[in-house]
DNA sequence: GTGTTTGCAAAGTGTTTGCAATTTA
DNA sequence: TAAATTGCAAACACTTTGCAAACAC
């Protein structure tokens, strides 16, 4: 029974990844996965982690992002040159992305119904979906 | 009459964008318009151009897309970390993208339906709205 | 001639990597 | 203590920029 939410916590996640519980990773987790989704640069989440005192470096950040993403937990998304960002929701969903802050924000799979995909070639297949619905501030 | 078709050759599309016609330019933009909608990046278009014997350098290839892009006659598309993808096809259109070949695709607007987009924001309004259908060579 | 454009090399940005030191199991 | 992980600094890929020389009008 107390194991019926399996990524309640940090470390339920991590174990589950198979990954070792570090410090510097079972901290990252803590700060992705605690409340409600994200979306983080690797820059943005190094700020924050040292915001909160948790000592590591960028290298490990980015590291642990990429390994979190291997592992199916995170989401990388890239909709502009020069950055990453990753997106704690792995649900099937779309984004809005606002050019002028260079902020992403999700959009509820059910928000958008994309009708009529052309079918790919034949020898290959549907990864992923991607809408990006680009916006701008009204001048 | 003789200027029915607006965009008709290399030369008249830089006087349209306020764009001198140097040797650089108009050779690129004859490399780029000449034939059908092409997908380059700055990297392949200055392979193509020393390949056909002109003589300009990556740094202007860089500027040179950019300045099309800036001026309606390219569009720039981003789909994964490190490096930037220009679209000679500037109308409403959507794109398969390969993620083995890192090669895209158009999809015709036609063939693609996207219903029931969400209302942006009060203050903020749709740019663009890019499908980009991920792909992989099935195994 | 005057202002624009080019090419080069240098600088910049975001990201990855090699490796010794540290940490985990 | 053996294997995995970290942090640093160096290396990287892609892109932009400063500036003198070349070019377009």
């Amino acid at each position: 029974m107390e194991n019926s939410r399996p990524f309640t916590d940090a470390l339920g996640r991590l174990r589950s990844a198979g990954l070792r519980p570090t410090r510097q990773r079972l901290a990252l987790a803590k700060l992705l996965f605690d409340g409600e989704n994200r979306h983080v640069t690797a820059e943005s989440l190094h700020r924050e982690a040292l915001k909160a005192r948790v000592r590591v470096s960028l290298a490990t950040v980015y590291n642990t992002l990429h390994q979190f993403t291997d592992a199916g937990l995170m989401r990388e998304i890239v909709v502009d040159a020069g950055g990453s960002y990753f997106d704690t929701n792995i649900s099937d969903h779309h984004h809005f992305y606002f050019e002028d802050t260079r902020r992403l924000e999700d959009i509820a799979e059910e928000e958008i119904r994309v009708a009529k995909l052309p079918a790919p070639p034949a020898d290959a297949e549907v990864s992923r979906v991607d809408v990006i619905v680009r916006l701008q501030a009204k001048k």
